[in-house]
DNA sequence: CTGAAAGCGCTTACAG
DNA sequence: CTGAAAGCGCTTACAG
């Protein structure tokens, strides 16, 4: 005689509905306060209740509701990513990253770019964070650079994830690009292939990376035995059009450089469009060198050689290290950048 | 006789704690149920009583906690975004338009991009939605095309705003961006300097914004006496590298078309790459075109003709639509193209 | 127009 | 190793 369907398959006596923890603890004929050391991995479950309720969880595809774990925890299941405003693949990149290291998580990304200009944006941040009980915030250059931000987070309470160039904080909250590395694997190359008089377009000096990028390649120089003029480091705005102007001043003179390195791609584009408007043809007259390794990189003519960073792992890492709660040490999160050699370089005439 | 300063500031009472529906319907000495009414802008409220808790919410700076209220609501106040992969760029601007939309609503936008090609990623979106309970999903193009996405949606009751090309679906669950208009001003332009001989590589036929606009720019061509050949029909992968196989495909004959429109910047990008190869120059003996208005367009040289489009205006759109709750009527969200002239046509030689 | 009771689906604190 | 009670901060359903 066949069996109640509803005793049968415990799906059928939810009726279509979701199932909640009561439901498991009933159909498993234990506590909902079981139910919810296997949820939370409590070592506190004998090995055979564990296995029974597990195999019903599954069965009728159980899993636990965010909002009402996070009102009782007191804390949302949400990671924040907060930025201000670099590059479109940039943030795209470090996205794909996180939600590589959310995967299955049972956490989510929540978006967060603001103005770090506007000099209420860490108050905003903060209201955001606290609203929303997050979980943990990523942050991206530069906001991950700013000390205020990282201040008002541990008073808050919130966990943080700062992606920077440089060891800023305690090492369990960062994760560390090496641009210095990246600038001088440039400055390597550039007098490898036997250029003396080089130059190099920075970015804004209120970004770590713009520093870093040329104390690399600065510093890198020096000790192969070249100097760079005052003259020669030109500081521009990370964009194409500051790119431009600062190309313009780099080679309006008689004597140029015979390569410029340059802080980014964008601003690499700008000494493009310098060059060909005046002639200039890279590399055979000019080389040049860009950092990101963007798509734009690889569209322009010649193609750049460039600097590239793995974007995806860096933002991979840091969702990562806000998602370990056991506080067991971990090595330091690194991401190591690498020249990737394109047709915008050669020895000097 | 200075008063009691519990008394005096009604933070104070709250030594720090963040203020509960609790604390604001004690201190205002009503009911929680009243103080709920006002969060909900329910019009059973007296006039004073509302005026008199709202100042006291604002003073003590409380925001309803949103997983409490998501728990009791039994849907969450996240918006998702769901994406397949198109370019950088547009995914965030898409992203920055939908929090234009969602600033200071209560409301947070969660990011899930996802793999249309995978057979089971309408599954994987389900899952998404109920677990987390979404409010309500912004499909981008190409998800938003998919009507098994729509219909999976309609069916576990989420709210969705669809982008497209064209109306496929009900206007109020629609933004509709007009691909066709925009490659119709495309063919207008090119036929207004002259050209009689063009070709278009397109998108993949998979993409509804491929389909649209090859048909309004070949309508538009037929409309002015102008047929445009199979021959000078080329579909690519709207990929650089397909872009780059689509014009050495219409650049090797003899006889060369005068214009070439791309479906998007990225393979007018690739039409570039070959006239550099193969020394045709643009626009002298080559108009190019691409659809997108992507920073690559003036980052090429000579700066690429391409149409706009409000990409952000498009993201608020959608955003909004999900918040509206009334069920007011509402005008069709809509976004027109425009063409932006820059350098990379001239009338045929 | 206002409120007391019960409940949303979980966890914490305590007891055994 | 397991569970009954109380509570997280809201809303719904009902009553007045």
């Amino acid at each position: 005689m066949p069996r109640n369907r509803t005793e049968d398959d415990p799906k059928a006596s939810l009726r279509g509905r979701a199932a909640t923890i009561n439901d498991i603890a009933r159909l498993a004929g234990v506590s909902k306060k079981t139910v919810s050391r296997i949820i939370n991995r409590s070592p506190l479950v004998r090995a055979d209740t564990r296995e029974k309720v597990e195999t019903l969880m599954r069965e009728v595809g159980y899993v636990p509701d965010p909002m009402a774990r996070g009102l009782a925890f007191r804390r949302s299941f949400l990671i924040g990513m907060i930025y201000d405003n670099p590059t479109a693949q940039y943030i795209v990149d470090i996205q794909y990253g996180a939600l590589d290291a959310l995967r299955d998580s049972g956490f989510e990304l929540v978006v967060h770019p603001c103005d770090s200009r506007n000099p209420n944006y860490v108050d905003g941040v903060r209201r955001f964070v606290q609203q929303q009980k997050l979980h943990g915030v990523m942050l991206v250059p530069r906001v991950s650079e700013d000390q205020a931000m990282a201040d008002m987070l541990a008073e808050v309470g919130c966990r943080y994830a700062r992606i920077a160039s440089v060891l800023l904080d305690n090492p369990e909250r960062m994760v560390v690009t090496h641009d210095r590395d990246g600038a001088a694997e440039v400055a390597d190359y550039l007098q490898s292939l036997g250029h003396r008089d080089v130059a190099m377009i920075t970015g804004p000096a209120t970004y770590r990376s713009a520093i870093e990028r040329t104390l690399g390649f600065v510093g890198a120089l020096e000790r192969r035995g070249i100097e760079l003029p005052k003259s020669r480091l030109v500081e521009a705005g990370y964009t194409f059009e500051s790119g431009v102007a600062a190309a313009e001043k780099l080679l309006a003179g008689k004597k140029r450089p015979t390569a410029i390195f340059c802080g980014n791609d964008e601003m690499a584009a700008g000494v493009y469009r310098v060059a060909l408007r005046t002639g200039i043809q890279i590399p055979k007259q000019l080389s040049v060198v860009g950092y990101d390794d963007s798509p734009l990189a690889s569209r322009l003519w010649p193609p750049l050689t460039s600097v590239r960073r793995d974007t995806r792992d860096t933002g991979r890492m840091a969702a990562a290290m806000l998602l370990q709660t056991d506080g067991a040490p971990r090595p330091l999160s690194s991401v190591r950048p690498h020249l990737v050699i394109r047709d915008s370089c050669q020895p000097p005439a």
